[in-house]
DNA sequence: TATATTTATGCTCATTTTGAGTTTAAATAA
DNA sequence: TTATTTAAACTCAAAATGAGCATAAATATA
């Protein structure tokens, strides 16, 4: 069994711990924030002068990384029994979600680094269509994992299972196997339904088949395919202690909280163009939008007024800029809004 | 300062809790399980022995209620800062939400108790109408509560958070001490409407304005308009800690989760009729449904199927007996799935 | 027995929402 | 000038939604 990124840790008294997933969208590009060369997120003990878990999150964060935050959320909270203090209780840690405006990610801690949060999921990024990675190697990976099981129900059901989390039609989860149609024709892709905030069934299902370094069972013991040599770079960059998945519970409580209320707003600079916001939610939910009907549903909630003023314009028509309508922002806390499906 | 029902408590060296909030419902009502008279929430530390919250939650609910315990998911974490360990660490309290099914609720330990959900929150009960209390008592005095900020944009912001908690028009709110009406554009002049799952944000503004007796700042000092004598019964079952915050928090997530995951069949026998469903999810959500689309909308998840036999009528045409689809039962963890529209 | 009442279930219909275009406008690059 | 690029207004068919009526099958009651 190897445990190479599951460190033993010595507590002290305490037994809780805060971690912190802070996103921010610059160039384009969701970011996490991290520390120790990107295999850790800022985290440290909850202490008895902290009044509340989020102080402790805002103080810890702002030690480590020097960045100030703004809206934060409880995400989860996880037990890690490798992890005990002195009188043998394991390790509790609370985690949170902060996002960061993209003009407030400067001058920070040299040990602090803001990492495309896609280096960790490479699978997550459909901007560009549907990376090879995931016809090319996961889905014949988990295939084969789902064959190890010694139930033929079970085997089925991780089928099933796969078909799900991956977005895979119901011919593919009628034979069990990928025929030609399905890699080839443009016309099937549209067919199976991705669902983008599924980050974390994919990314446990993964960590379940032992696919992920992290995983107590890597490197699998099943492989009929091999797995191409680089694997442990292809599947994304591995963290400490189970910091990926607290990643892959962030990202999948963002992009299905975007959906029904506006928090991308947390994410934007004051002032901003309708595409510069749509670039943003893109970069969140990892899928192309349809552009007329993300604006008309732009409009039809009211979330954002005209300043008057022009973007000046590097190539083609220059674009209005807007600000969010900071006289509803309470009301935007209980407003349900929704996102178009994507194009 | 009064905290008659916020107890003084000594911690060994743990400083972790686990609570449960156990749901079953019975006789078409929704009902939690209790200890100590309704006071408290099954609870208990979290214990070096413990392999995962969920297995600290599930031995000391079989040990203080012997409750067999189904579906289980987390829900929040909390931290009380009035109960510390004898290192002085603050208690960290992990919440859990229970399913139980209506077969399954018998034989329980003689301090344990099943309480109908809406004793701790009368506002809540929508089934038979906007209950009374609302607009009597609960609206009038948090619009006093408004008044009492000295910042009018903070006076103005009360208003529109109370106007969006507790489902009022822009014109009422006028009426009770507003007159800008100029402010009035297309975008806002709706009348507003009850929003089943914001319990936790009616319950976080009734305790900020000193309406509820657990808060510190009970009973409130602002009031012109007196509130009954029997207040602090009209208001609700008080409890012990911030445990029945934790109850808003369950009934928040179960009537948000429940408009698009199939949960409430964690909560029937294996056999039902359409009514009896729609009956309990009336009781979960607090409001009525229409009963067509209700069905139209089952049928079109295809979540249940025909037994082939029908219930023996008590009065009227005998119902069809129906049970959920086991083989579906995965992907309805995945699969999205919405309700109607109360009507 | 006849009729009202109750509950279940099937069906219609107008309106809104959604997905997916086409067209026109205003800028820069070649 | 002409092609290219980005923005933004408008259109349209299909699907989902909210609300209602109609019919069926039982019991209660006059």
């Amino acid at each position: 069994m190897t445990l190479s990124y599951s460190h033993a840790h010595q507590q002290g008294s305490g037994t809780t711990e805060v971690v912190a997933v802070l996103v921010a969208i610059t160039d384009h590009i969701a970011r996490v924030l991290t520390v120790d060369q990107g295999k850790l997120l800022p985290n440290g003990p909850l202490m008895p002068l902290h009044r509340s878990l989020q102080a402790g999150v805002r103080q810890w964060v702002e030690e480590q990384t020097q960045q100030p935050l703004g809206y934060l959320e409880q995400l989860y909270t996880f037990v890690d029994t490798n992890r005990r203090n002195i009188d043998g209780h394991a390790l509790v840690y609370v985690s949170y979600l902060g996002l960061v405006q993209e003009t407030q990610t400067q001058a920070l801690q040299s040990k602090a680094l803001w990492r495309d949060w896609y280096d960790y999921f490479p699978w997550e990024n459909h901007l560009d269509g549907m990376p090879s990675i995931i016809m090319d190697f996961i889905v014949p990976a988990l295939l084969e994992w789902a064959n190890t099981a010694n139930d033929s129900i079970v085997q089925q059901r991780r089928r099933q299972r796969i078909g799900l989390c991956w977005g895979l039609d119901k011919a593919f989860l009628a034979s069990g196997k990928l025929t030609d149609s399905q890699s080839v024709n443009e016309h099937d892709n549209e067919s199976r339904e991705w669902i983008a905030e599924h980050v974390l069934l994919r990314y446990e299902m993964l960590y379940e088949a032992g696919l992920i370094p992290e995983a107590p069972n890597y490197p699998p013991n099943y492989q009929a395919v091999a797995l191409p040599e680089d694997w442990s770079q292809r599947i994304g960059v591995p963290m400490y202690y189970d910091h990926r998945r607290v990643i892959a519970t962030a990202i999948s409580r963002l992009r299905a909280k975007i959906k029904y209320r506006p928090l991308i707003f947390g994410l934007m600079p004051d002032v901003f163009t309708l595409s510069q916001l749509q670039q943003s939610v893109e970069a969140l939910s990892g899928v192309r939008l349809h552009k007329q009907n993300f604006r008309r549903l732009l409009d039809s909630q009211n979330l954002v007024m005209e300043t008057g003023e022009s973007s000046t314009a590097q190539r083609g028509r220059p674009a209005k800029l807007y600000r969010f309508r900071h006289d509803i922002e309470l009301q935007s806390l209980l407003m349900d809004s929704k996102l178009p499906k994507r194009k």
